[in-house]
DNA sequence: TTGTAGGCGTTATCAC
DNA sequence: GTGATAACGCCTACAA
């Protein structure tokens, strides 16, 4: 009833400080905001009553009247993969540039997180960009038309955006190394956990029809599927020699997957390049670490995800970016030791 | 004047709902949160006109008057060093389980963009956990008045928070091992860029401490300081050995450094250990996958993250943390073949 | 230089 | 079940 009081509902407003400092709302307003029109020794009075009171002021009531404040939500499969961390930066750096705030969700590749982050986020963000697994029809559901932008994966709805690899272009020019050092028995560790989203997963499609381009005596049962991760990698590579014991090279989903399966190669004891050689689709530095260093398809991993704030800032100034132009990063194919 | 119509200033507002459903804001209210009081009829119109509006309710209105949403800021220094990347895990996991949100920064290592992250997010979260390397009393007032925790550094201040790592523990333990395994002349490799704070880096004045209790005949001299990454610790290690070829052991800041220490010594022909012995600090996965595997003292990132939400849930709930109570994570010894 | 009035978009409260 | 009305905390006019 008093209606005043630092104490009374949590923090204190600019009404407390204002009362305090026994001026009005809108001086304070002058002197936290530091404008122009104030005098100095009012100023003063003012500032030391903010600090008496602990006051700072609302960002839901300063973004309701300043309508600037941008805030795009990213979610990305797994922050422990060192291939989303730097998608992460990407994003980051594009958005500090144009000043928008990022928040980000983990889905450990989950679906039903996936879906819970994207509604948090239609709720936070005035955008999102992300790696999702869900239908189309599921995301824009969920999304609650907020602007969404897909990282990695092309999509049929004119109502949301894309950012992709060429992965067509990387796996043929990685099956044209192998191929040309005269591998033809090529198995393939293909990523889990989205087998199911065709759209997902062009890898294992283009590596198909690339292995029967080249005449390869290779089909759907020499790829084998597991975990993007190391561990994955490993388990795959060990089923994989175990099925297709003359198998010569491997075209591994990602680094992590591929440096599983030169572990799991030597365990055999088959030599890596020698008696197996290991293809990675990535370009993590760990690759250069490893011995044998791992010859990869190299992702400029930054760009990604500075592309897909692109697409962001052109979707939010009502630019809808055409299936046509969707932007695409080219993989590159960085011959090392192990293929 | 008209003051309607969707496109009037970008987004429709809940009115222009009101207004095309032929209702009141608070019954389009109560239809867009699907509240119990509303007839399914009516419902559907609105939900109708909802959508051809392309209507989002405004989060800064709906934080304005529901009190509930926390944010919590989260400074990191390098998303691309994988021992981020884990400790962010921590807190985006600790946060969602509370049902908060996190907006992350990156500042490369650099003060002032620490500095210009810490205004933003102080006008954008509720609190904020980082890896800091300004000095407390900046650090209070760039963030002005928003709780802080700090991460692996401790602080005299009260009003800061802060979870840390039992450095003397993990140098102590480290030390130990490689005394024991014979070695006297004991280099050390130190992670830029905060010399000048003391704070920031225990690792370097403990491990000075301890060498000097061991009766170890190096010095201050024997500590290169590199940045955190393979290349430093490449460089710097060249340069210790260049300094003191006799070197026969290494502690290295991190497992980054660490990794590039035994790059550089083999680049010199010198075995690791035989020659000498290197030493991580961290734990990243990318250890166990080097040749060497690296010997290291693991610290467990996520859990440090989810401690450091914990502290903001304190602080937040107006339990200030004593310094007594300061959460703590105890490296553990993981000897591999590296030392 | 300072104060007053109005509105930003939403939910809560209370009538009807 | 539905609709006025009053906050929520701040800022941008404009008036004094």
């Amino acid at each position: 009833m008093t209606g005043s009081g630092p104490g009374r509902r949590g923090r204190a407003t600019i009404e407390d400080v204002a009362r305090l400092a026994g001026v009005s709302r809108q001086t304070v307003s002058r002197a936290v905001n530091d404008m122009a029109e104030i005098t100095p020794s009012t100023k003063q009075r003012v500032l030391e009553a903010v600090r008496t009171l602990g006051y700072r002021p609302s960002r839901f009531a300063r973004g309701l009247v300043k309508q600037d404040t941008t805030t795009v939500g990213l979610i990305i499969s797994d922050l422990v993969n060192p291939f989303f961390p730097e998608v992460a930066a990407g994003v980051l750096a594009a958005a500090e540039n144009r000043g928008w705030h990022v928040v980000v969700c983990d889905t450990q590749y989950r679906l039903d997180k996936e879906l819970s982050a994207l509604e948090v986020l239609a709720h936070q963000a005035d955008a999102i960009v992300g790696y999702l697994g869900s239908p189309d029809e599921v995301l824009e559901r969920h999304a609650a038309g907020v602007p969404l932008v897909l990282l990695e994966r092309s999509s049929q709805s004119p109502r949301l955006g894309s950012v992709g690899i060429d992965v067509e272009a990387g796996v043929r020019a990685g099956m044209r190394h192998l191929v040309s050092s005269g591998h033809t028995r090529i198995g393939m560790l293909d990523g889990a956990p989205y087998p199911a989203q065709s759209a997902q997963n062009d890898r294992r499609l283009h590596f198909l029809t690339v292995a029967e381009e080249f005449g390869l005596p290779v089909d759907q049962h020499w790829v084998h599927v597991c975990d993007q991760s190391v561990l994955g990698g490993f388990t795959a590579m060990d089923e994989l020699l175990t099925e297709h014991p003359d198998t010569t090279a491997v075209f591994a989903f990602n680094d992590l997957i591929a440096v599983g399966a030169v572990q799991a190669a030597r365990r055999r004891g088959r030599g890596v390049p020698e008696d197996c050689a290991v293809l990675g689709f990535d370009g993590l530095q760990l690759g250069e670490l490893i011995d044998p260093p791992l010859t990869t398809l190299h992702i400029d991993k930054r760009r990604l995800g500075e592309l897909a704030v692109e697409q962001v800032a052109l979707i939010l100034a009502d630019r809808a970016p055409s299936p046509a132009q969707r932007p695409v990063v080219r993989p590159q194919l960085v011959v090392r030791r192990s293929a």
